[in-house]
DNA sequence: CTCAAAAAGGAAAACGTTTTCCTTAGTAGC
DNA sequence: GCTACTAAGGAAAACGTTTTCCTTTTTGAG
């Protein structure tokens, strides 16, 4: 910390010093300065190029985004629509992706849609009138100024929750080999009373966990009954647990294995055996995300692990990229010793 | 879902509608319609009105935040520089903050700083370049430019810790008042061998938190003695909560009270407490936040409740208002029964 | 009826960039 | 000594707003 009086070294910028200014004390024209900037070739003698370059670092010179996004027609803002931010697994995205962005140059935007079309619309038209020059879609749901996005080529990229309308940029992991694997672990470990938790199906990532894992289990010739599982579309996940496996037990005992889409309905599930005072450990309960917190607040929980930390630079490079690619990232399977 | 055909309804937009093309429609200047869009008064009559709003609606007008930036010198970007957003606690904040932000007509651009000066500044001075108009700062950490954002009277807004330079608009709850009711509630309880452990005091928050701990101790006449209490800089505060724990109780035994200033830090001393198959029940632990999960992932838990969800509205009244007032939430105390 | 003030609205400047034209001076090939 | 071509760089237009002037018409007070 150095003391407030002896900052006159280069603290003199204050304020807005805009490319005339550089330009000025350089001595050349804006244009150079413009030129120099996005390091356009064989516009500048490398003299000219050391002496602007000198002039933007005494000035603290740094181009104003308005300026630049409305001559380009596209800012350097970046929009991640969130269906829902509260849950961890959004949130660790969200943080991933924001680093990424910035050191790529952007910035992050950051939307909550609470899985709502009305506000998802709204959300998607505001960044049109902000210049967005990306958006990133955090789960998302169907709607019109969505689709009308779609059609218009616009630079989308969809995460964990594949477009609604087909097609399009895709960032996640597999998830119906990730449901398969999970049956697989379940059945061999001897689990002979298996059941299945999972959310609202809208979101392909759920429904192709579900299809994984009933695929899964009949490649091993494992019947899984009705009265087995439960499906909810209610948005609170740690609800969907609780009287899932309330459900579940009541019509057919406790299960021995279970596969719950999110490690939510995991933790839910658990709160509702602990207050029936149930063998828990009796039961093999895998999630799916794996939060870092897991190892602290659930070590009782295997997981599906989603490597959400790397989704930022994957989203970066989907975004980047020219053609419409899939990025399939790596899963893994935790299982916890008890 | 409408079938994809029979949209030909209003989708014609498609792209970029300038003010231009609505002050055709409408037959009036750009500047009428501009002077309609902001509700300027006495320039335009109830006929004129109209008209501009019809063919507003009809287009699907909505002006570009680049060209209103650039004229005004400043955007409607909010920028809020989170000291760390894995940390559920940042996460609920943020969400209430871009909900509030947005209804009233700002867009959030979230910054993760990982608790670093250096980025930090890189962020605050980004933000200066993007114009944006607001800044919120979710655990400030002291940097050269942020003395210069103060000293410059920008749209600061200090959230939970306060500004290290002084003064400044702030949003938060009384930390030391909550630190000293914790202290009286386990002395009520009939806790005798008390302890405490806490973060990094360089954070306000926390230092008022234990300060306030230590002064209602005082006031009732209670010693804390120091191999009784554990704090570190550590950003990870399960690691703190592990760590500390083992500490304490290595130096005088288990504890049958126990004050951690953050939820996390709490789910690390109950993590240990388990691997050593202690008698967990038999401590009373009072975590700070109250995460919603808690109910869930951590019925064992009481916690000083901080209303995450009324902070959105209160850093944007803060925003708002032209004096520098603090703005102090109510906590409560949530106890939860065995 | 006169005059001032208010209402209504248009033309054009300004904001800070990028980029399209230009112009000039070298330079390589003949 | 030409002719092309390239390097180097400036002037000015353009992007979409808001806002300052300015003009014309209407209103109200005397």
């Amino acid at each position: 910390m150095n003391k407030p009086d002896e900052h006159a070294d280069q603290e003199a910028p204050q304020h807005t010093v805009s490319i005339a200014a550089v330009a000025k004390r350089a001595g050349v024209s804006i244009a150079t300065v413009s030129r120099v900037m996005n390091s356009v070739s064989n516009k500048a003698s490398q003299e000219t190029i050391d002496r602007v370059r000198r002039a933007v670092l005494e000035l603290g010179y740094r181009p104003v985004g308005a300026g630049r996004a409305l001559r380009q027609g596209k800012s350097r803002l970046v929009a991640v629509l969130a269906s829902n931010m509260l849950n961890p697994s959004m949130a660790a995205i969200a943080a991933a992706t924001e680093t990424a962005l910035r050191s790529a140059g952007y910035v992050m935007v950051l939307c909550d849609t609470h899985d709502d079309p009305k506000l998802q619309d709204e959300y998607l038209l505001e960044m049109r009138a902000q210049y967005a020059c990306g958006l990133v879609l955090l789960g998302a749901v169907a709607s019109d100024v969505l689709r009308d996005c779609v059609s218009a080529g616009e630079s989308l990229v969809f995460v964990n929750r594949r477009n609604p309308y087909g097609g399009g940029r895709f960032v996640g992991v597999n998830n119906a080999a990730a449901g398969a694997e999970v049956a697989t672990w379940l059945v061999q470990k001897g689990c002979s009373n298996l059941a299945l938790i999972h959310g609202s199906v809208a979101s392909s990532a759920t429904a192709d966990r579900v299809a994984g894992f009933r695929a899964g289990l009949a490649a091993l010739g494992v019947e899984l009954v009705n009265n087995r599982v439960f499906g909810s579309n209610v948005l609170d996940h740690l609800q969907i647990g609780y009287e899932g496996i309330a459900r579940i037990t009541g019509s057919g005992g406790l299960p021995d294995g279970l596969f719950c889409t999110s490690d939510l309905i995991a933790y839910g599930v658990r709160r509702w055996l602990e207050e029936q005072r149930a063998e828990v450990n009796a039961i093999e309960i895998v999630g799916f995300d794996d939060s870092p917190m897991n190892p602290w607040i659930a070590p009782w929980l295997h997981a599906v692990q989603v490597p959400y930390s790397k989704y930022g630079n994957a989203i970066v490079r989907a975004l980047a990229s020219k053609d419409e690619q899939s990025i399939i990232l790596e899963h893994g399977l935790v299982i916890r010793p008890r």
